[in-house]
DNA sequence: CCTCTTGCGTTAGAACTTCTAACGAACGAG
DNA sequence: CTCGTTCGTTAGAAGTTCTAACGCAAGAGG
């Protein structure tokens, strides 16, 4: 399975650069992205330290890798989810598209939150994505927008529909992820839904 | 002005506390928090490194004593945000405290993006904030849900208005301060106030 | 099959970081 | 004026990222 490249050598590059992200996305998850160290990862793997600089150019860019596949990997979700079994005219349920992107997102979300917060985080100052991130980013956000403009256009235009759609449900996932609601009495899932709901009959 | 103490060495001791909480709070806004150098600011301050130990055990106490004072500002700058001429049993306009909560948190957020951060930002896995800053937290909440208390209630209950006030507009001002919006054509201030006026009339 | 270039992992070390320990000096209370 | 507390210092341990130089192993070309 996965054979990428063609050559020997090739491969096991590609294995041992796929092996040092996944030992980094652990101990994001463990501990979080500011907590990330290429020491503790080579000595995981069991080779020492400067070894992985002929991986990865340095800590920022293995970061930066990390940021483009949890984009791609939401990007790819998002295209993944089918609006279910609509007739491509719209019939059906008129907002399952959306209501369905709404829960891949949540799960998406919930199965690591840390990668979420990678994405719609706290940003770095200094720091700018590189161009084929934004570029990933806007497939998302179109994605989005074709779910939007199959609803029935009595309500809000697509884009402010979808920014609607964007930004509710990341308000209410990101305070959920970051346990702001603990000890609240409170069902996240349900504001989720609840949220989902207003948005689709506006 | 502020003379915190009486002893000149407990003034001299909370002036340079001060002082470093000022420093730290310049390199967060300059770099964000986890690029946060004790080193550096002791450097800037013209002493050797350690000696900020005196005033604060480690990076972490300095850390959550900037989130603490960081929550601190928000619960004041909420708790002064009067609602404007309202004769106390609701009449004039009814979202009026509403509205200006929530334009009192834009100004604020905007103020030092970094600093809403610390609060609604990327969670530390581990980290659990102290008490009283949890105390502090529901003390903004409580401003929050008294404003929502004082609307005609034909609409949800108070508790549900006002988890939609706070995740909506998180959800907003989040995206907006990440630059998630930039190359959007879409102004932040517009989508913002869209927010508030359809939280106002449900 | 043998060479030879390319790539990988190593150690050494510089420049950082947080943080502890021990020392000396200055300050203020008695 | 003395004496104890507090402050700032230097030294150093244990981390971190990252560069440089070295040796070895593995694949490519003759």
């Amino acid at each position: 399975m996965a054979d990428t490249g063609t050559t020997p050598r090739e491969r096991y590059r590609t294995q041992v650069r796929a092996e040092i992200k996944q030992r980094a996305w652990e101990q994001i998850a463990a501990a979080g992205a500011s907590a990330l160290s290429l020491n503790a990862i080579a000595k995981q793997m069991g080779m020492s330290g400067p070894a992985l600089y002929r991986y990865f150019a340095g800590r920022d860019e293995l970061i930066t890798e990390l940021i483009r596949d949890a984009y791609r990997s939401l990007a790819d979700t998002f295209r993944a989810t089918a609006a279910p079994q609509s007739p491509a005219d719209g019939s059906g349920a008129p907002g399952a598209h959306l209501a369905a992107l709404a829960h891949t997102l949540r799960d998406w979300a919930l199965d690591d939150p840390q990668r979420y917060f990678l994405i719609y985080g706290t940003p770095v100052p200094g720091y700018h994505a590189p161009d084929d991130i934004t570029t990933i980013a806007s497939e998302i956000m179109a994605t989005l927008l074709e779910a939007c403009a199959t609803l029935p256009s009595d309500g809000p235009a697509p884009f402010r529909r979808a920014m609607a759609f964007w930004t509710r449900l990341h308000g209410v996932l990101s305070l959920e992820l970051a346990g702001h609601f603990t000890g609240m009495d409170l069902d996240p899932a349900q504001l989720y839904a609840g949220e989902v709901e207003a948005l689709l009959r506006p």
